[in-house]
DNA sequence: TAGATTGTTAATCGATTAACAATC
DNA sequence: TAGATTGTTAATCGATTAACAATC
């Protein structure tokens, strides 16, 4: 097996990809080509083949891929065969958008635990999980074989929460507050930065030639 | 004033540097150099200053940067000298975390109408903005010359709503639901796709050699 | 066979890194 | 002046696009 460094945006279309095979299959179509799959994303059809090359040969020449197999064959590339546990911490407004987020659910991400420190949200129970005190999230994330943290906290105790999902042994941090975390390389981080989505719209809109 | 094409990886990064400079200030440090942003927000030195050089000269040989004016330089550039107004589309779980999210309204973006169709949520107030139904979008973001929008509604609405936003003349859509919406060029479209974001990840932890 | 479409290579384009002259 | 650090150029690295042979 050859291990090809494969470009992130690669992954990002992957994914994209995928949510428009979901569209595509349960309208019934049974083939599709790289430049159909191409207009409905937005992107080149050569892209498409290329992103797909990274992986193995999914189509047949002539013909095009067969939908539900190429989503198939996606789903198992982005790790999506299998469930994932995902330990939530922070309550706030964002924590409770990201736990009813019917996205996350749909794609095999389900969330398992819920930390938060205000006495006025633990012990109660969002999309049937229990909010518990951040004291336990190393115990409770270790036994329930947590495999992801998604950080929802104010910035300032973005690392200390970073620290007890390290501690519990997650694999993979997602970040919310725009601070630059520390983690050990066997870890996978992601930030999500709400604002520099903005930003980047209003720099594109100041620079415009109009 | 050459146009060179700045990369939208420039961008994001600037914004980057822009919230550290924050914190560098507030702890009263007027000067630094490209290697205390590098290290402040990993990445090169030599990255730091490329991403600058897009734009001016704002150091001084052997010296460095003054905190304060190149904090003010990036502002400028990313257009957040002056503050914009922001039409909120969705009072779900996630309208309503984008609108107390305090992140937005420290970068000048202000959330002057929000949008829902819900009869249960039309009328009340979300911190200080009353909620109208969406058939006053228009009309109102017209009114109140909003410049974006921002689209928290579910995938099947969004495209109508991106409509009614375009209609309205906003120059920006930040998109929240996981779907490809058509606008016209004129319009800058971003997608903030939450569950993509996830699935990196998980294709990271599964590639890692280990 | 003729038409269609893949998989892949080569060419192009773009972004990052390294190096260093300029200069405070 | 000596030391430090910028601004910028050249070299490298990486990603996208174009083209086309392979093949259904």
């Amino acid at each position: 097996m050859k291990t090809l460094k494969i470009p992130e945006a690669t992954i990002i279309r992957l994914s994209v990809y995928s949510r428009h095979l979901t569209e595509v299959d349960r309208k019934g179509i049974v083939t599709i080509s790289s430049g159909d799959i191409a207009e409905g994303v937005g992107v080149s059809p050569a892209q498409v083949r290329k992103d797909l090359a990274y992986f193995g040969e999914f189509g047949t020449r002539g013909v095009g891929y067969n939908v539900k197999d190429l989503h198939r064959h996606i789903l198992k590339i982005l790790g999506l065969s299998q469930d994932w546990s995902v330990s939530l911490v922070g309550m706030g407004n964002l924590g409770l958008a990201l736990t009813t987020y019917k996205g996350f659910r749909e794609r095999g991400f389900i969330i398992t635990s819920i930390f938060d420190n205000d006495p006025k949200k633990v012990g109660t129970v969002v999309n049937g999980v229990e909010v518990m005190p951040v004291d336990k999230l190393v115990e409770v994330a270790k036994a329930n074989k947590t495999q992801i943290g998604i950080i929802a906290v104010p910035s300032q105790f973005a690392q200390e929460t970073a620290d007890k999902l390290v501690e519990a042994g997650v694999q993979a941090i997602l970040n919310f507050a725009p601070v630059v975390l520390n983690v050990p390389p066997e870890v996978e981080l992601r930030n999500v930065d709400l604002a520099v989505n903005l930003e980047v719209l209003t720099f594109n809109v100041g620079t415009r030639r109009s």
